[in-house]
RNA sequence: GCCGACAUAGCUCAGCGGUAGAGCAGCUGUUUCGUAAACAGCAGGUCCUCGGUUCAAAUCCGAGUGUCGGCUCCA
């Protein structure tokens, strides 16, 4: 399943694994002695083999690193040029051969001094810098050099902590995916290297199932979709801009209109600032030295301007306009600013990755006393605006980064105020250390769309410092002294870009009655029941209904497909009989033929669902 | 930004040194039809851009632009 692998914990846990495992065994006790899973095992020993193969057809190459990864397993090489797709289908037929010999897979434990010299033999740098970082650490931690281990199999021997299955033959069908590039140890100064990705699975119907399931996510991915379905598009002349078309602005605007509604209960009241703004509030900020990579600059008059990446150091302005008293507190600015970004230009992907964004952001003046009830109240924002689309919101909670701005002391303060808010709020949460932004500690919300992705959406920021200090804001107290309130920076759609690219792929195009941006399509038997299917369009249209009447050349039966095709909710056949009866029976896209019903009726009826929101 | 691949009609794609093709969509005509494709005809292209090689370039080479897969899973 697409599901992240939770990042390990520190290195010491690991050595003591290393230690533990067996000479050999069955998947089973390797996975005792420490593997997540017996797949991750075999992931990892289908890698071994790869470089084995690789090793054999190419020999030379150095090798990096090769772990199991979610679905399948990668290795990273350096052998002076990329691999082409032949070279793959060479390395899958050594892999095979290799898997056929059933070599046991042998762990050989060796001296880490011994071990910096057999690879230093081989020439394989990537594997000593490993070894020499494995010496350092322990030498930082006061301890002695460990004990490495390798594990081999056949001709080919690997450093590796393990465990492994007990041989080659164990491995399960596999096919290699792709190439691609990978700089060593994710660092764009150091060396580029060839990664090849796999993947690998205990039976054949599984590979089956997910080789599906990836040519399925395929299908529903938004940038095909997009284009198919008439929402948005991109050009060359903005790259990571989305142009919106109408049926995709319609989209738009429904979950705008939407969150509008929830806001103006909660209590939210709508700004707008400016886009293009002076340096030297970014100084102050401190985006200028921060967030510098990531912002358009550009010059007028001898000024520096930069576009807005974030709405939150203008909607201070609006909140020192004036004297503010405790009792205009909670004090909620909302704000759909459109934003850019810089992101480089390898980075785009769609709507996933774009530089020009709106958020449906908000901040929100609290004082301390108040935080910990306003992030649970918000924390309720999102389960309801999720509950529209058929989305479980899951929080984590990520604490200070290294690179921070802002007195320590507030941050242990602001930290344990957001941890007691997410407490109150129950349910689970995960920490994610050093994940917070460089001006507050966060909660950031994920979901799993509807084919189990996991995706990062809304977040909550709870910011003691970059608003509150930098910009001076104060409130004046029951006792007539100045104190900081603490700014809430909050978005729970994110960004709508993002958002809609995210739905169009959970419900595969296939909006609930509420979001579709053509709620119905009125298909007109013959001419003669054009007029009729107009004035039932009318009707629908009088209710808000999002209603398109076919009136093309096509056949009734044409007419349907097209509707079909494009996943419009509903369709309304008129013929003789309902534009007698005045009455339609709506057919739904899943094929469903409902009873048929009189116009004013039916309109009520839909206008009543759409008004629900519901996700289905 | 870096590595690799790709860029042909609105869309999906074929053609891979010798004057540009298909299906769908569009337009026109015929058809007026009961719940997923009526029939016929027509039109549609600086083959991403610029430069080079060649008698000849969509095709080969170079540069640029854009898009896609990655660069975050740490023996």
């Amino acid at each position: 399943m697409f599901v992240r692998r939770q990042t390990m914990a520190d290195g010491a846990i690991h050595d003591e694994e290393v230690l533990e495992a067996p000479a050999r065994g069955s998947a089973d006790e390797l996975l005792d002695a420490g593997a997540q899973s017996d797949l991750d095992a075999m992931r990892h020993s289908t890698a071994h083999v790869m470089a084995e193969a690789v090793l054999a057809l190419f020999p030379g190459t150095k090798l990096g690193i090769g772990p199991a990864i979610a679905d399948g397993f990668y290795y990273d090489f350096d052998l002076g040029r990329p691999f082409t797709p032949a070279d793959l289908e060479a390395i899958e037929a050594r892999m095979r051969e290799s898997v056929a010999a059933d070599h046991p897979f042998v762990r050989r434990e060796v001296p880490l001094a011994d071990a910096r010299a057999v690879a230093e033999g081989q020439a394989q740098a990537y594997k000593v810098e490993i070894l020499d970082d494995l010496a350092r650490r322990a030498a930082a931690a006061g301890e002695p050099p460990p004990v490495t281990s390798f594990y081999e199999h056949g001709t080919f021997s690997d450093l590796c902590k393990g465990p492994h299955v007990a041989s080659t033959g164990r491995i399960g069908p596999f096919k290699l995916l792709s190439v691609a590039g990978a700089y060593w140890r994710g660092d764009e100064k150091r060396p580029m290297l060839q990664r090849i990705y796999g993947t690998v699975w205990a039976s054949g119907d599984d590979l089956d199932q997910y080789l599906w399931r990836r040519a399925e996510a395929r299908k529903r991915d938004h940038r095909r979709l997009g284009v198919a379905l008439d929402l948005f598009s991109f050009h060359d002349v903005s790259p990571g801009s989305a142009f919106w078309h109408p049926k995709g602005q319609t989209i738009w605007r429904t979950l705008e209109t939407a969150m509008r509604e929830l806001q103006l209960r909660r209590g939210y009241q709508e700004i707008s600032t400016p886009i293009l703004v002076d340096k030297k509030l970014w100084q102050q900020s401190g985006h200028w030295d921060l967030y510098d990579a990531n912002m358009f600059r550009l010059q007028s008059e001898d000024h520096d301007f930069a576009l807005k990446p974030m709405n939150c150091p203008e909607s201070t302005f609006i909140y020192r306009s004036k004297i503010r008293s405790y009792r205009d507190l909670p004090l909620r600015l909302n704000e759909y600013g459109r934003l850019h970004r810089n992101e480089r230009s390898g980075t785009l992907s769609g709507l996933t990755r774009v530089r020009q964004f709106i958020q449906d952001d908000a901040h929100v003046y609290v004082r301390p006393d108040q935080l910990a009830d306003e992030i649970e109240a918000m924390l309720g924002e999102v389960r309801e605006a999720y509950s529209w689309v058929g989305l479980v919101p899951r929080f984590a909670f990520a604490t200070k980064p290294d690179k921070a701005i802002g007195d320590p002391a507030l941050w242990e303060r602001a930290e344990a105020l957001v941890k007691d808010a997410l407490d109150r709020a129950g349910g689970d949460y995960k920490v994610k250390p050093k994940d917070g932004t460089f001006y507050a500690p966060k909660i950031d919300i994920y979901i799993d769309d509807a084919l189990g992705r996991e995706w990062q959406m809304a977040t909550i920021q709870a910011d003691l410092t970059m608003l509150p200090e930098r910009f001076d804001l104060t409130y004046i107290d029951e006792e007539g002294s100045e104190q900081r309130p603490i700014a809430i920076h909050r978005a729970i759609y994110g960004s709508l870009e993002r958002f809609i690219g995210i739905l169009v792929e959970h419900f595969a195009g296939a909006f609930p009655l509420w979001l579709a941006p053509v709620q119905a399509v009125i298909i007109p038997i013959a001419d003669r029941h054009q007029d009729p299917s107009r004035e039932f369009a009318a009707i629908m249209r009088a209710r808000g209904l999002r209603v398109e009447v076919d009136v093309s050349d096509g056949r009734m039966q044409n007419k349907i497909r097209v509707a079909q095709e494009q996943k419009v909710p509903y369709m309304m056949v008129v013929g003789d009989r309902e534009a007698e009866a005045r009455t339609a029976s709506p057919r739904t896209r899943a094929g469903e033929q409902q009873p048929a019903e009189g116009w004013e009726e039916l309109a009520a009826r839909l206008a009543a669902e759409t008004a629900a929101r519901r996700p289905d």
